[in-house]
DNA sequence: TTGTATGCGTTATCAA
DNA sequence: TTGATAACGCATACAA
């Protein structure tokens, strides 16, 4: 046990009611007593109990903050958003993982309950179906981090994946692109369903109707770059002389097999990424992708919630995607089409 | 306020022990109280409070993690091994960043100290000297990632910095390269520290005296790959043809300044790492490195923590790293050394 | 097998 | 300005 108001108390001989009072600065207490608690406080070494703290005010000072894995390096500056946000205002981020599975997530959320967080905040979860159930009573509020599902009793705040998507493909069709491809991932369904749409609108805003055969999925496989890396050869096959791909991730991993396979990017084939994660201006060629402002994502997640755990109702937020032209785009040069699919 | 374990017992006009009891699957419960209290439990959306429990029975399950940034591409394996370790022994962990920042390192060296945490794991850290003054005196285990430091309070697990770094070293040497560089870094001064040593090492083994002017290290630069940037042109001026980098992050920078500067690797020039990040397999060409088990680092950090927590006295543990040839590096070629240099 | 009482560390209310 | 007391939710020692 460590030492606590009582044993200052005991030492100072007062009450712990007034060691606590001196030790919070509160107003009703004489500045001599403050100052004398204080410093005994500092040489007995006393740290104060955010356990006990927590179960006398029922606020925790905590956020729960759950997403599927660290290692995405998409995740990393988003966290750190988050946190520095919650730092600035008396608050700490409780991370739980769920390695992509259901269960996983779901024992997470009950540990965060148990552990009685003010606030969640979730991004690239698997059962957002299920949140209302599992948060319908309770009334810890909930900001969600790109995904814009309309419940009442979440927020979010996401980037524009739609036309952040649409703008990116538009880059490819301004080079003078048409057989423009997708890669897609499997375990961020809404995510990769916002950006396949946007993927899809801008071609059909030029008259391009989407040929299922340019979109690449794989439901064997869950590493990102792997994912990219399988995709060259059927995307090659149906003509495609440019990619946009779910992630830097995926675009890198699909770099990496047209590197293994001579073939020159950009020169005879393009490839735009989604996120611009710190990577994306080392890779060979620098990544051309959209930018997402990931940190100031997470702590606009943050905010939201300060706010909503101030009783004011805020606005769901939709930030802006970037287009970061490097160097894996390039024009379109007459006959790559038929070399790139030879 | 949620639904207590005394709102259950005036519902089913038992005591509150009773419904402890019946929850817990104590011994000492009739069969039927317990499956009737435990189904209107659930009736009632009861969720057990971990901060109750924690005040009561003066420990948290959770374990504190403080490193200095989650955006490091080396970290999340090892978070995520902490964390499962953590979560099979029915603990959870509690991650704060430091930002390199001293003085947030502090901050969240006593937040975790306030919130009770049963044990602090430590990787990457700006103030191991001060350790000893925070945890002194008190009994919480510290366990630290990728240090060697004697210090009695503390154990640690890690990698073996110095014979890694010298493998590295040795398969430059054993390629035909002499003049071989090192890229440092100066925000994770200890390993930096190990490492070089490792390098200076494997050259004096083989009777090469180690040149200044090869060691690389800005003051100015934190960022990991722009020290790599920065490095090439200091280094080709001395004539090196080979760099046994800091990481991979350092040695990602390293090859796109090569790229940049249309300098073969590895024919005319070879880079190794250090880390093997998710990255190092798809860079171009491929990352040769010396691969960190970061997995298993976290997870032997946290079984050491398990063990302290039990009263065991387990021993420090030097996890060897594994050299992972791909192709960044290869046999110097005749006139080699000139052309670099030119 | 179940109930009662107490403690965990803190804040707040009320009284002095 | 300071002190006494209750409350937060749970587990447990002890009593019944």
């Amino acid at each position: 046990m460590s030492v606590s108001i009582y044993d200052i108390a005991k030492k100072a001989g007062v009450s712990p009611s007034t060691v606590s009072r001196a030790l919070e600065d509160h107003p009703r207490i004489g500045a001599t007593t403050r100052k004398r608690i204080q410093e005994l406080a500092r040489e007995m070494d006393y740290v104060p109990s955010t356990v006990a703290k927590s179960l006398a005010a029922n606020k925790t000072w905590t956020i729960g903050m759950v997403l599927a894995t660290i290692s995405d390096p998409f995740m990393g500056r988003v966290i750190e958003g988050v946190e520095q946000a919650a730092i600035e205002a008396g608050f700490n981020v409780f991370i739980s993982t769920s390695q992509n599975d259901r269960q996983r997530e779901i024992a997470a959320i009950k540990m965060l309950q148990k552990r009685r967080v003010d606030g969640i905040i979730v991004i690239a979860s698997h059962l957002f179906d299920q949140y209302p159930r599992f948060f319908g009573h309770s009334k810890v509020p909930i900001v969600i981090i790109n995904e814009q599902e309309p419940w009442e009793t979440m927020h979010f705040v996401t980037v524009d994946d739609v036309h952040a998507a649409q703008s990116a493909v538009e880059h490819l069709l301004a080079s003078g692109h048409r057989r423009i491809g997708y890669v897609g991932i499997t375990n961020r369904p809404k995510s990769n369903q916002y950006r396949l749409r946007g993927y899809q609108d801008a071609l059909e805003a030029v008259g391009i109707a989407p040929d299922p055969a340019l979109i690449f999925t794989s439901h064997t496989i869950e590493d990102h770059a792997k994912v990219g890396e399988a995709s060259l050869k059927p995307l090659l096959a149906c003509g495609a002389t440019a990619v946009f791909c779910f992630n830097d991730t995926t675009a890198i991993g699909l770099l990496s097999a047209c590197y293994k396979r001579g073939l020159s990017v950009p020169d005879k084939f393009s490839i735009i990424g989604f996120d611009d994660i710190d990577m994306a201006a080392y890779t060979i060629p620098p990544l051309t992708t959209i930018r997402q402002p990931r940190f100031e994502l997470g702590q606009r997640a943050m905010h939201m919630m300060l706010a909503l755990l101030a009783g004011q109702k805020p606005e769901n937020q939709i930030v802006p995607g970037e287009l970061v032209v490097r160097q894996t785009t390039a024009r379109l040069l007459p006959g790559n089409n038929r070399a790139a699919a030879g």
